[in-house]
DNA sequence: CGGCAGGGTTTTT
DNA sequence: AAAAACCCTGCC
């Protein structure tokens, strides 16, 4: 397999917490459902070995996905000064950040609104066998997940049957619009505050679901998704009005982390999520 | 701006 | 067994 040196990196903590729903563990490999390809990755020594399937060798993919090049250090740094964040950094080291596929976390961002992991990933693993093209690796079959072109011939009715409720309208209408908008391409070049409002009016994307897929496929830092528990962390953890405004909060967040604001967000998010699984304290 | 309906599964009571 | 919650948005 492939190597990577990537030190300090949490591969269950990342790979299973609330940003991605594409990846599946057997055995000591964790494998990710991507348009494109699969890929097969595991993290020991400080490294990540790596493979894509069924074309292999696709190192910008996986530099890409991991944010290979992003300077960890400076930012645990930074936003450590802080000594809440600084106890969820400690309670959960390695955490990071993806960059995805843009199509795949709006679809999967659009499904996963109001609903659970085990659900969503349910509704997403259905998407992609009933029209993905089939990789089988390591003896298990995978299918690939569907391009918006693919999707777009695809009825409400469809669309309900994977298990998605209410929001298959939304997808139906949604993958049209970013098809006649040409979004996909065009908002890899547009600043937060263009991408932001270009993905509200979409249908099906609200405020919380445009900044899942702001953060974790193009990469914009300086903002968070404020769902219900990052709301709720953050609210608890500076003795906010509980019935604070979204972009208010998205703005108080933002003048005290900066361009770190969806790193902080992640760890108190996954910080209070644990927490709470536990219930202790 | 505030309030509520809207799949169906998981979690809590 | 029943109720509430669930990484919410569209519509009124």
């Amino acid at each position: 397999m492939n190597r990577l040196y990537f030190p300090k990196f949490n591969i269950d903590l990342t790979l299973n917490g609330g940003q991605a729903f594409n990846w599946q563990k057997f055995d000591e490999y964790y494998y990710g459902v991507f348009s494109e390809c699969i890929i097969k990755v595991k993290y020991e020594n400080e490294t990540l070995f790596w493979q894509t399937y069924p074309v292999q060798n696709d190192l910008k993919l996986v530099e890409k996905i991991f944010r290979i090049d992003f300077d960890y250090e400076t930012m645990l740094a930074e936003i450590s000064k802080d000594e809440f964040v600084n106890v969820a950094i400690k309670k959960n080291p390695g955490l990071r950040l993806l960059q995805q596929d843009f199509d795949q976390t709006l679809i999967s961002f659009i499904v996963s609104q109001n609903s659970n992991i085990p659900k969503i990933k349910r509704s997403l693993n259905l998407i992609s066998e009933s029209i993905g093209r089939e990789i089988e690796v390591d003896d298990h079959k995978f299918y690939l997940f569907p391009k918006l072109v693919e999707l777009k011939y695809l009825k409400e009715s469809d669309f309900f049957k994977f298990g998605v409720g209410y929001r298959a309208k939304y997808l139906q209408k949604c993958i049209k619009e970013v098809l006649e908008k040409d979004l996909s391409n065009r908002i890899l070049k547009l600043n937060y505050k263009d991408a932001k409002s270009e993905l509200l009016s979409l249908h099906g994307v609200g405020d919380k679901v445009a900044d899942c897929i702001l953060v974790f496929s193009l990469a914009f830092d300086e903002v968070t998704p404020l769902d219900l528990w990052a709301r709720r962390a953050f609210i608890t953890t500076y003795s906010l009005d509980t019935k604070i405004k979204y972009s208010d909060l998205l703005e108080f967040i933002n003048k005290k982390f900066g361009k770190y604001s969806a790193w902080t967000g992640q760890f108190l998010f996954e910080y209070f999520r644990l927490k709470s699984n536990q219930d202790i304290e």
